[in-house]
DNA sequence: GTAGCGCGCGCC
DNA sequence: AAAGGGCGCGCGCTAC
């Protein structure tokens, strides 16, 4: 069954069996929805509706609760109302269109579910006043902050959720829209869970690795004595007694006047001179990256109680890989990993996804020759194999460049290679590039779309149709469209890879559920990552292809396991028999270090 | 004084 | 090695 979730009067949250109209089952003061959840979750295992799971779950989680299953009428919404296989059924009116844009952070922000002007003023699902009154009244509870989102009636609640339901339904493809939604909104409570249960991370080790490389730490507002002494090695070096080495435009001065001629103080450009001021600076670069990025601020800001809680933001992009907030979650570089270690009893699953997205390419265009060079082995290795290129990294580069849509340099010459080998492949991405290069928007294998261009760059196209139009009008629309090309090539890959990892993640969380239920507990350590979570293996880290679980070391065995059947599982529930495998490269560890990138 | 932008660079 | 997709963040700098 399903349970919606919404204010019901002033003060009071109303849960409501979308399927009768006899009234709500319970309505509680929201002190008292933990616990009711609760009851609910053990006797009737519902899928909860709501709003926006980052404002609902976390406090849930803070009592102690966990759910299997919801559906978020927000993130369903941003599918929904942008998919190609909604067009037809947009197009009937199936209900009035409501605009659930998503909110902001659910910790700092406190916003309000933002309901756009237009709809606003005369919807039926959103009563203003209704609105108000939910949220001005005087809460009972302290956690429920003003304007909460548990301000949006029940009612709202339902008739957007039967709005969204009567769109899968009229869609072109109803079954991957469903697989999809549920995936989505499995991510989403995971995403609350990850944050709720945190990355162990030991300060003391991250200490020691600052203290390796920047040495001690500095006075506040100075910079370590290492830095300084870089500093002034390249002032040397460069003749420019006073150049700020931390400002661009500073710095490229200075370089150009020591006779290195550059267009950039990037790295990678530095590289290809000589000269003895370039060694310092790079060295510096680095140092000041690790200095800003995660040094000891990061520490004192990041790291509270042993844990690093990134703010996880699923849907977050356009492809539907999630976004994070807060910490750099979607960076941590590889020298401050060694930080990441398990709690004492406790070990780390550490899993990715070897080479997701070509495989993906490959099940995506049925591509029979492509999933053969994956198969039981490393995908580029497989494709030297085939006799495609030479090399291993002639067969990644030539991969990228046709994922990404390189046109020059090495990658670009040996596509037409992988072209050669893999004309199905091959063909889907450059179908998606004309597609986009002509403004239409693409799809993934579950239904998500990608956005319309924006209005800049209709406007460049327009503009070189003009009879008016100059030769470098016509040169910048093309530019432009092969950009968006470039982007909507790359969206369907990227986009049906989410689909992937999304439905790996969900299945392994089911699974980690089975194996807590049924090992012997009594003899587990507790680890530190709050009651929901203290006795169970639980996940603490996602990043596109890459998860990490957290779990008793006697149960790590058994956690590999599910982790490698998730991941078959996800290959299947996309790609069905296809024979498009998803190998992955696994290690039970002490510290996410001890594992090889 | 701060909002917004470009750069550079970390990750996938 | 090459210059091609997606991000977030800290910095310096400019404009308001």
């Amino acid at each position: 069954m399903r349970i919606a979730v919404g204010a019901m009067g002033p003060g009071r949250v109303g849960l409501v069996d979308p399927s009768v109209s006899s009234g709500p089952l319970e309505t509680v003061a929201p002190h008292e929805l933990a616990g009711v959840v609760q009851a609910f979750e053990s006797s009737h295992h519902p899928r909860w509706v709501w709003a926006d799971t980052r404002r609902w779950y976390p406090r849930l989680l803070a009592a102690g609760v966990r759910v299997d299953r919801c559906h978020d009428l927000v993130l369903a919404a941003a599918i929904l109302d942008h998919s190609t296989t909604t067009v037809a059924a947009r197009a009937h009116g199936a209900g009035p269109r409501a605009e659930w844009l998503p909110a902001g952070p659910s910790e700092a922000g406190q916003a309000a579910l933002v309901v756009p002007a237009a709809s606003a003023a005369h919807s039926a699902l959103f009563d203003l006043d209704d609105f108000e009154i939910a949220t001005d009244a005087p809460m009972p509870e302290q956690a429920v902050g003003p304007r909460d989102v548990l301000g949006v009636p029940v009612d709202a609640v339902l008739a957007e959720h039967a709005r969204q339901l009567a769109l899968v339904a009229a869609s072109e493809r109803p079954g991957a829209l469903r697989l999809l939604l549920a995936a989505e909104s499995a991510g989403a409570l995971i995403g609350a869970e990850l944050h709720a249960a945190g990355l162990p991370w030991h300060r003391e080790v991250h200490e020691r690795v600052l203290d390796t490389e920047l040495g001690p730490r500095p006075a506040p507002g100075r910079k370590p004595a290492r830095m300084e002494q870089l500093a002034a090695e390249v002032r040397a070096m460069l003749g420019a007694p006073t150049v700020n080495v931390d400002s661009q435009v500073d710095l490229l001065k200075a370089l150009r006047g020591a006779g290195i001629q550059v267009e950039s103080t990037s790295r990678w450009e530095l590289g290809e001179h000589d000269h003895p001021a370039i060694e310092p600076l790079v060295a510096y670069k680095k140092l000041a990256r690790l200095f800003s990025a995660n040094g000891w601020s990061w520490l004192d800001e990041w790291i509270v109680d042993g844990r690093f809680r990134p703010e996880y933001v699923p849907g977050g992009t356009a492809t539907g890989r999630w976004a994070t907030s807060g910490g750099g979650a979607l960076q941590l570089p590889k020298n401050v990993r060694h930080a990441v270690v398990a709690d004492p009893g406790w070990s780390l699953v550490v899993a990715d996804a070897a080479q997701l997205e070509p495989r993906v390419l490959a099940g995506l265009a049925h591509d029979e020759a492509m999933a053969a060079a994956g198969r039981g082995r490393d995908f580029y290795s497989g494709i030297v194999g085939a006799g495609v290129v030479q090399t291993r990294d002639q067969a990644k580069v030539a991969i990228l460049g046709a994922m990404y849509g390189a046109t020059s340099g090495e990658s670009g010459r040996l596509v037409p290679r992988l072209a050669r080998a893999y004309p199905r492949a091959m063909a889907l991405v450059d179908r998606a590039a004309a597609e986009g290069e002509r403004g239409a928007g693409v799809t993934t294998l579950l239904g998500r779309s990608s956005p319309p261009p924006g209005a800049e760059w209709r406007a460049a196209q327009s503009l070189a149709s003009q009879p008016e139009a100059t030769a470098a009008d016509e040169r910048r629309a093309r530019s432009r469209a092969r950009d968006w090309g470039r982007f909507t090539r790359n969206f369907v890959v990227q986009g049906t890879a989410a689909e992937w990892a999304l439905c790996w993640m969900a299945g392994l969380r089911s699974k980690l559920v089975t194996i807590a239920s049924t090992a012997a507990q009594p003899s587990v350590a507790a680890s530190r990552s709050g009651s929901a979570f203290e006795r169970m293996p639980h996940l603490v880290y996602y990043l596109h292809d890459e998860i990490i679980v957290h779990t008793p070391t006697e149960l790590a065995e058994q956690v590999a396991g599910a982790v490698t059947d998730a991941a078959t599982g996800a290959g299947r529930l996309l790609f069905g028999d296809f024979p498009v495998e998803f190998p992955l490269d696994l290690a039970i560890v002490e510290s996410y270090a001890s594992v090889d990138a």
